[in-house]
DNA sequence: CCGATTTGTGGCGTTCTGCAACGTATCACG
DNA sequence: CGTGATACGTTGCAGAACGCCACAAATCGG
């Protein structure tokens, strides 16, 4: 089924319409047909059809400063909104999100210890109905994506394994399913997080991007390659954190010697600084004010070995950006020349000439971005299958 | 320029059926309507005006074994060819390859020492003008791809870095085609190594693969990542030879230490089987023959540095297939138990239990068959931007 | 030799986009 | 404050491509 016909190219330029005003936030119709390339009538009617749909509203320009008609304002409905679901060891979190990247309401819901699936799905499922009365009267929901810490395959959303969660082929997004009622969507959370800053942080615009996340029970990462997220045949891609970067007998998580992830950990910092636990934005701080040498030592070890891990991934991926998040943006942000002189020392002189290093920006909303990205994806791909939701004219 | 109309449906249809009798080598209409799923009569008109441009034959079904109307066989044309062109340290090597994929000619053009960029050019531009009379005669040539043991840009092809033919900033490219007046696209010999397993030997219908070369002197490697060849940002990607596999002081040709290309060479396994120079194959029989102790430490010492740097990139990428050529497919050949064995200790259980480690299929031809592939590339994308070639009949 | 099955062929209708002409809203200038 | 220039929306029409349908053709099985 790779032929396309009349039907494929009206889905298409919907599809391509609905994704600029989600990624640009808001779009002139003139800027639309500039963009796209296709006639102003042709964007006329498929915004016509897209408002009829209730995913855009067209709104009237404020002030151009341009000679000629004023171009209505298109711009993503805020009644469109996906739910995001991020189960951790400690807390699951739910949010309502919007088409238009906004983070609606976010609710960190904790946990006594790591949760089991049944009780993450219960908690999540308990918080969604909830915000029912609010989801009904004001929104209108396309689904959920979840952020699993792990991996999970990507076709139907089976956890196949969480090692910090403790799971192990959990049909996760079945019983989410069944126990909302609506569709949804699982990825991994890191590459929903590359995902998520290269539309809506650090990356965009961008077409092949690295992203790394230092978390407090490991190292994850995804990967934009030619502008399309990554996931390798089963949706396991992006382990960045079990790259070897050193003959020590260190061992990670998974019980491999040597990696990232054995090599470059949170909880060293955290100890070597003396602190017991702290959020990212107070470890980042801590670092950047200690003047012992200790610290300093322990900061320029985890910069080396990362180092390794980063050339190795840039001179196979040739990226245009890595971005670091979590503790590793701590580690970019207290000797960012360092980092850059070790990474540019075990890496190829083209590939690394062209590439930027770079801090996330989405901070405590990235997997909640990330997660709803997931769920909206249907609804980008063919804005034409949800049947049109506030107002059923015939003319449809 | 993101929409699409009319001339894009036409144009994307073409694409797909020139495509797939490309690499499936014939097949009916029925079948090409199966696969489609176009009607039939749209895959009539699309046969049709392959035909008239030359760039299809239809002949009579032979034996079908299957009631109803026998349909037609479609299968590419076998005037349409593409010259492949592959300058190495030690020879200049030119071949005519047809859209089918047969190697029509192949022609070695050994050299005192490494080429500059200019005898490279004036080598193949020779014997290209040699080849014109059957050319010009038998074929309809739609241009020229370069494999080169090196960097290259993809726009422009201009040779960033080729360090062992010493070549810098090279608009090779730009010169073959001034030479020869065809059309000149270039590529990193290892990236389309990939593609040419991919499509025509090992990797047939994966869409996630990694493709690792060992030559004389190092390793290169390409990857398919989601059906589509990553080259990076600028091209460069796929250069696993420079990935960290150990913590000692041997350096690679680029001066990074440690390093997959700097533990695992070509030279030392001969050197340990007492041989001068051998061909691959003659290595692969003199490894497999061997019983010395001295061989099978140096086997088991490069097999072990290998599989760290295809555990990293099977971690990262979780490709469904590695492919393996060169010398490193004779590694695969002497201990693929090992090999398999020492990837599976260095990666995660997920990504690595469903990856199948070969050897390339292709031998000699493989990157004539890469490079041809890079020359039909725009033919395969728009297969009517090509002049209707030998009757210009009225209906066009 | 005949029916069933599968597929090619040709005409027709549908759908979507591009084009051109006209209407409209804004800015710049006097 | 009015006029021209500019840019854009709107509308009607034409063209292009595909799907559908009915009919013809070719093969196999009995």
């Amino acid at each position: 089924m790779q032929g396309s016909s009349h039907d494929d190219v009206r889905r298409h330029n919907l599809s391509v319409v609905l994704r600029l005003v989600h990624r640009s936030g808001a779009a002139s119709r003139s800027q639309l047909t500039k963009v796209t390339g296709l006639n102003r009538s042709t964007i006329a009617a498929l915004v016509a059809e897209l408002v009829e749909r209730g995913l855009v509203i067209e709104r009237e320009p404020s002030s151009t400063n341009q000679v000629g008609r004023p171009s209505p304002i298109v711009s993503v409905s805020e009644q469109v909104v996906a739910l995001a679901v991020n189960p951790e060891i400690d807390a699951v979190t739910i949010g309502i999100v919007g088409l238009d990247g906004q983070v609606h309401r976010r609710v960190r819901y904790p946990t006594d210890r790591s949760p089991s699936v049944l009780e993450a799905v219960n908690i999540a499922a308990a918080v969604i109905d909830g915000m029912r009365g609010e989801l009904d009267a004001k929104f209108t929901v396309v689904g959920i994506g979840v952020a699993v810490p792990g991996l999970v395959r990507a076709h139907d959303g089976l956890v196949r394994h969480a090692p910090h969660l403790g799971w192990v082929d959990e049909p996760l997004a079945e019983m989410l399913e069944a126990a909302t009622g609506y569709p949804v969507l699982a990825a991994n959370d890191a590459s929903l997080g590359a995902m998520a800053e290269r539309f809506f942080g650090a990356g965009q615009g961008i077409t092949d991007l690295i992203y790394l996340n230092g978390g407090a029970s490991g190292i994850g990462g995804g990967m934009i390659v030619g502008g399309v997220p990554a996931g390798g045949i089963g949706g396991y891609a992006g382990e960045f954190g079990h790259t070897r970067v050193s003959d020590s007998d260190r061992v990670d998580s998974a019980g491999i010697r040597g990696t990232l992830e054995a090599e470059v950990t949170r909880s060293e910092l955290l100890d070597v600084l003396g602190l017991a636990g702290a959020d990212v934005d107070e470890l980042e701080q801590a670092l950047l004010a200690s003047t012992s040498p200790a610290v300093r030592a322990e900061v320029n070890r985890q910069i080396d070995h990362l180092a390794v891990a980063l050339a190795g991934a840039i001179n196979i991926l040739n990226p245009q950006l890595v971005v670091l998040g979590g503790f590793l943006a701590a580690l970019l942000a207290v000797d960012a020349d360092r980092l850059r002189a070790a990474v540019g020392s075990h890496s190829l002189g083209a590939a690394f000439g062209t590439v930027r290093l770079s801090a996330a920006e989405l901070g405590a909303n990235l997997l909640m971005i990330g997660a709803a990205e997931l769920a909206f994806e249907g609804l980008l791909d063919d804005p034409a299958a949800l049947p049109a939701a506030p107002a059923p004219a015939q003319g449809a």
